[in-house]
DNA sequence: CCTACGCCCCGCCATACATC
DNA sequence: GATGTATGGCGGGGCGTAGG
């Protein structure tokens, strides 16, 4: 039986490969602490095993590793009921979330000047989850919840890939990152070393960055209080 | 029924870096 | 030089939900 201890390789140097056993012992010490078996981006930050891609190299996978050590778990968690759980928790999350988005943008710019689900195109495909009105030209909201930052990175680039055409970047645009663990510093340190960078125009915000920046724009008033609710 | 959407898991790939 | 491992980006597939 292989010492937890000894697992805990050097990050640099004296690189030996990774034994199924060495594996196996490090699978069962995540178990321990979370009556489960981690997934891939779990297995990247646990610090008794290798990164997915080495165990890809030389397992073939997770989903062969599970398989070859005949863990009493779900092979693949890309669907079943984990997947199933997974996608349960997201919607759920995502409501709420841009739900206290949604509250703060009314109490600061008033309920007439944010619009939810702006479309940009009457096609009715594309669309930002809120566009305001200010005294200056506006601008667009994208709101997500990664939950770590390697899935960060992964929304960010979908939402570069949306927002790259023409007419979805007449207006500013920030993506709003919900995940409070997740700091502005973090996000500018992420920001400067990637390859795809942001556009003119387009903002990677936490969310205390967010509301900070909403009070230096200048709401729009109603002109006519008998328009008003 | 269908399609779009947001997010996540995974495999694949290119690249960077250490060692031989 | 070659080889092996770590790291991070990218795209495909999957899920539930919303709306046609």
């Amino acid at each position: 039986m292989i010492a937890i201890m000894n697992l805990r390789r050097q990050k640099m140097g004296n690189q030996k490969s990774w034994t199924l056993e060495e594996l196996a012992a490090g699978l069962g010490h995540f178990y321990k602490e979370h009556g489960r078996y981690p997934t891939a981006t779990e297995v990247d930050t646990f610090p008794y095993l290798p990164s997915a891609r080495s165990i890809e190299r030389s397992f073939g996978g997770l989903v062969s590793l599970r398989q070859q050590l005949n863990l009493k778990t779900q092979l693949d968690f890309r669907s079943g009921a984990h997947s199933s759980e997974r996608a349960h928790k997201i919607n759920k999350r995502g409501h709420e979330t841009e739900q206290i988005v949604y509250e703060f943008l009314k109490k600061i710019f008033g309920k007439e000047f944010v619009h939810r689900e702006y479309f940009f195109t009457d096609d009715r495909r594309t669309r930002a989850d809120f566009f305001v009105y200010d005294t200056k030209q506006g601008f667009c909201t994208d709101v997500f919840y990664p939950n770590n930052r390697r899935n960060l990175i992964g929304c960010l680039n979908h939402k570069l890939n949306k927002y790259r055409s023409e007419y979805m970047r007449q207006y500013p645009v920030i993506f709003l990152q919900m995940n409070n663990t997740i700091s502005q510093e973090i996000l500018d340190k992420l920001l400067s070393k990637k390859k795809k960078a942001l556009l003119n125009g387009q903002y990677l915000m936490s969310w205390d960055t967010f509301q900070n920046f909403c009070k230096t724009k200048r709401p729009l008033k109603i002109a006519a209080q008998k328009y008003g609710k």
